[in-house]
This record gives structure tokens, C-alpha cells and sequence, in this order.
DNA sequence: CCATTTACGCTACTGCAGTTGCGAAAAGGC
DNA sequence: GCCTTTTCGCAACTGCAGTAGCGTAAATGG
């Protein structure tokens, strides 16, 4: 996969590729996507602006090149329990947009923003090709807890007719849509408030209230 | 509220608010948030670019501005069925959605892309104000699927220990993941099927499995 | 009438994304 | 060794967001 290739003209300076990603990476934390200055970039990696161009289009596709790089991988636990494996998978997502929020930014408490992945969603609306790369980056970012999903229905342990990309949308949908939109705070008890209900709805045999409060 | 004021100074010209709001609503639509140039909205509204921003201090404030004045009241049905009313209320807000993916573009048929409302979303991460202004927009226009899902709490018809909230986040987190971050189309049926999905799991009375598929 | 206050238009400027053109360097093919 | 191909660095350029300075217009207060 990786040939070499040797192509015919003077080769490209693959060493140069990880010094702009480096820079780009400091860069960007210290003063996030919207001052973060593409001749600077190029300065710190001691790199024409133009080499820089010539690798990613545009200021977007470095980011994304960037995010796809950092991405932490998520673990996931894989214990047989459902919902504690889908609470794992999905507050160690929360903390990872929880830590996006304040990057590049003087640490806010208060911050609502969703800093660095509102740019992203962003860059993929602009760029088509962008796009791609991004949704291919979560898809396979949420392959296995798709594929935990499909287990637990081979368990029989969901209603057959829900498929499990909707409970993900309902799940991963939940935690975006506070990021991006409503701005409000992602805690652990929201994540298991989240799953719990969610699974309410998804379960095969009618589950018990989770928090019988019936007074 | 809307007091003159008759404060010291030259007045303000209220008639030029509307001039730049009308063409910076039609230079959006005709090319999209990235090719839409102050200086043209400016000149097309007859005014000078300093006016302009004496008005929205950038173009992300200019932009929500625009979007607060566009935005199409979203009806709501409040028949007490909440199903219906529920299904009803989300395919107005897809409909609305999808038709924000193609602004400014080429109509490509296949676009996957967020267009405006990604936009909208970046601007609010990157200037708390807005991010003030974009939550109490959607704060107003949830106001109302918010109340139709207490009302029927009161009627009993919800478990209790889930909240309202919670619900709604579930159904516009959804639609709005898979906007912005999927790209999959949203259609009528997806919403049919959300909705279902996430009434089991809010029912009080334990729900008959809304698609018996089991063969 | 005149001073003050605020809005307007104009021009010129900075900063940054992205482009263009060109000469030089580094590889392969012969 | 020479030709071709591709990359690199450099410098100058365009386009647009946002700013600064200044003279002028339109209102209020005395």
C-alpha cells in the first residue's frame, strides 16, 4: 500500500509533512482555528507558504488533515453489558468535546462554545471533499459501537424494526446537538439519563423505569 | 418597548436596516455565506461598508441577523396527539433544513453538505454573543414542541423521570446530527421512525412495539 | 444661533487566505 | 552528461474582512 512509488521528477519532502502538522498542531492550541495564520504556520515549519498549498488546498483541509491526526482513538469496552458499554464509549465522547471546546481560547469557565468542531462541521459543509473526509472519519470512529448495537440485537436483547443506526443517531444526535447548538454542558449523569432512555426505547423486553419516582 | 427614544445625536436610518437586510438576504441566496462580500452588500444596499458594520460588527453577526428575519415561523399542531403533532412539527423543521443545504449553490442533487446552517453554528463558537443570539433563536422556536411535550406529560401519557428536554433532545439531536455531521438526507420517513423510536422509550403505558416485524 | 452629540460617507489602511510566475534543486530516463 | 519531470522557495499579487481618520449631515439642548 505504502509503495514508494519512485516516481519520476524530485521526490516530495515527506519529512516537511510532519513538521507542518506540528506546527499547525501547536498552533492551533494556542489560539485556535480562526487566528490561526496560515504564514505562520509556514514560518514555524520553516516551509514555504506555497509548499503548504501545494499538500492541502485550503486552510479547511489542514484542519481536517489535523483532527483526523489527533483524534485520540475512543476505546470501547466490549463487556457484554449494553449499557454500560455504551455509557463508557459515550462520556469518554463527551470529554473528548468537552476538551475541543476551550481549545485555542483563554480558558472560560462559562464557555459554551463549541470551538474546534463547530469549524469542522463548518469546513465540511464548504468543501464537499472535506465533507468526505469527515464522514469517513466518524464512520469509522462509530464503527464499533455500531457493531456493539449489532451484537447486543444478535443477543436479542433489541427490538427487532429499530435499526441500530437510529439509536446511535438518538445517542451520538443528543450529545451534538448540546455541543453545537444549545451550547449547554455535557455531564456524566446526562450521558446516563441519555442511555437509559434511550434503551427504554430500544430494549426488546419492556425494561422497568430506570428511576421510578412515582410518588 | 419599541420606545423612540429621541435620543441626542443625528438618528439612526431605520430605512437603510431594511435596505442591507434585503440584500444581504438575496446576495446569500444568489451565492452562499463564503462568496458574500460586505462590500457588495454595501453597495447594493447604497450605503457605506462603515455603516455597515456600525451595525453588525462582522459578517457572522450580520449573518444571524439575517437568519433571526428569514426564519419561517414553524407551525405547530397541538391536536393532542402527540405523535402526530410531534411528526407534524420535525418535518416542517426538515423541510426547513434540507432547503438550507442548497442556499447559494449550484443544486446539485446529491449535496451532502449543512450550507447555511453549519455556518451558523461556526459563527456561534467563535463569538459568544452570537452564540447568545443562535441559542435564544432556537430557545423561542423549541418554546412550543417544548410545551407540547409537557402537556402530555400532564395527561399522563410520559414515564416520569424523563425529561422533557431530554426527549427533545433526542429528536432534534437526531435531525441535527445527521445534518451536520453525516450528511444523510433527512426524509419523511427517517422522521416517522425517529419519532416512533423515541416514544417507546418516553411512554408511560409500556407501548406495543409500534412495527411487529418478528417473523 | 451655536455647541454638542451621534450617524454617515469616503478613503486609505492592515491582516490573512489563496494565487501566480519564475528560477533553482533533486530526482529519473537516455 | 543532458533532458524531462516534479518539487521547492521566493516575491509579488488579488480579494475580502475589518479598522482608522476625517470631514460632513442631522438631530438635541441651551
Amino acid at each position: 500500500m505504502t509503495a514508494p512509488a519512485a516516481r519520476r521528477g524530485r521526490p516530495r519532502n515527506e519529512d516537511a509533512d510532519g513538521r507542518i502538522l506540528e506546527a499547525a498542531r501547536k498552533l492551533l492550541f494556542e489560539r485556535g482555528y480562526d487566528r490561526f495564520a496560515m504564514d505562520e504556520v509556514a514560518a514555524r515549519a520553516q516551509v514555504a507558504k506555497t509548499t503548504l498549498y501545494r499538500r492541502w488546498p485550503t486552510k479547511d483541509h489542514l484542519l481536517v488533515a489535523l483532527v483526523a491526526r489527533i483524534q485520540d482513538e475512543v476505546p470501547v469496552a466490549d463487556t457484554g453489558d449494553l449499557r454500560r458499554d455504551l455509557v463508557v464509549y459515550l462520556t469518554a465522547v463527551a470529554t473528548g468535546l468537552n476538551g475541543m471546546r476551550a481549545v485555542g481560547r483563554p480558558g472560560a469557565p462559562g464557555d459554551r462554545s463549541a470551538g474546534v468542531v463547530a469549524e469542522l462541521v463548518a469546513a465540511a459543509a464548504r468543501h464537499p471533499d472535506v465533507g468526505d473526509a469527515v464522514r469517513a472519519l466518524f464512520a469509522r470512529r462509530n464503527a464499533l459501537p455500531l457493531a456493539l448495537l449489532d451484537r447486543a440485537r444478535e443477543r436479542g436483547e433489541l427490538r427487532t424494526g429499530c435499526s441500530s443506526e437510529l439509536v446511535f443517531d438518538q445517542l451520538a444526535g443528543a450529545l451534538y446537538y448540546r455541543l453545537l447548538v444549545t451550547g449547554e454542558p455535557i455531564g456524566a449523569e446526562y450521558v446516563e439519563e441519555l442511555v437509559d432512555q434511550v434503551l427504554v426505547g430500544a430494549a426488546a423486553t419492556p425494561r422497568p423505569d430506570p428511576r421510578p419516582e412515582r410518588t
